[in-house]
DNA sequence: GTTTCTTTTGCAAATTTATACATTTTATTT
DNA sequence: AAATAAAATGTATAAATTTGCAAAAGAAAC
């Protein structure tokens, strides 16, 4: 939704003298779109943007997206998709953990157990983490101090254990100091 | 910087079997870059992995960014960088205004003069930021209720003067309501 | 209206990025 | 340790994106 009607907007662009008209509003356009659907080619965008109505070729588009500062990211369902500017956030944000400092710092398996070390003092935060995924992979944790036990379900491997951390916890491996 | 020095990190991922080591060391070292330089693209990336002892191929590294989810965005001094998932608003920040809602409705010129259409109630606030830029361009601006007259200097043409604000005041122009 | 200057766009080529497939490496199981 | 399974990587290629250049379209100046 944009704060002007088509109508109206269809003027704020007015700069006096018919500057652009049709380009500007092929780039309201394109942020819609983007807004709204997952876009992941460029071909993509082009092919909607012709069923609107308008006619351009792909390296318009190109130009447009550098303009409107369109970034391509990854993304898991659809492989890339484009995101506005500002937008980027939001669209990290379906994990439920967000991208803290967990004073994680190795995990390792015996007994067919979890064992979590984390720096002193920061295991109970991160075991509430993960208790707090309600993940069927784990049975229970336990935290003392700087370790944390993760107790996994019968046939739960280590390999699940580490890919539902990863998925469901971002930032746990690659956790930058801000 | 990390949280983990070199040597900590090291052993941040021995998952209890010797897995990835250097694949993790090389993802880590990859954000690091990233992180710290504007790199535009995946070959000069590799150039500087290669310097610091890494060895892989193009594909590989395509791989790891979309695996790290790093994107990449138009940038006004590289053309386009690639940036770290969370990092993207921060790169955004150089310029003074944010993205807030300004209620700009449309710029046009008159005896040398700008004339800015606003929402109602809308003029004070826009034009108070656009004061706030200190630009050579404007010799001043005077606000009513829904317009602001900007004065531009001797010489400075309206082209300059859109391409200032379209500069400094980012979002200015497509203004998507939150 | 005509001329001049600027911006936008398409085309084609260059560059950059992604991926299918085969191979190697690494982990797990027996 | 051997066999099996899974993950990572390179190679070659396909796909996607960017860009130089020339033409077209749009504003500005005259």
């Amino acid at each position: 939704m944009y704060k002007f009607a088509k109508e109206t907007y269809k003027y704020a662009f007015n700069f006096g003298w018919e500057i652009m008209k049709q380009r500007y509003e092929r780039l309201m356009e394109i942020r819609r779109l983007i807004g709204q659907s997952q876009i992941s080619s460029q071909d993509e965008l082009m092919r909607l943007l012709e069923k609107q109505g308008f006619e351009l070729t792909q390296a318009t588009l190109s130009r447009d997206l550098k303009y409107l500062k369109v970034a391509k990211m990854p993304d898991d369902r659809t492989g890339y998709v484009y995101v506005l500017p500002g937008k980027e956030q939001e669209s990290r944000r379906a994990d439920l953990a967000t991208t803290a400092d967990y004073g994680f710092v190795s995990i390792d398996f015996a007994q067919g157990l979890g064992i979590v070390k984390t720096l002193p003092g920061h295991a109970g935060s991160l075991a509430y983490t993960i208790d707090q995924l309600n993940a069927y992979e784990v049975a229970g944790t336990v935290a003392g101090d700087d370790t944390i036990l993760i107790i996994p379900r019968d046939g739960v491997t280590r390999h699940d254990l580490v890919s539902l951390l990863q998925l469901k916890v971002p930032g746990l491996i690659f956790q930058p100091v801000h």
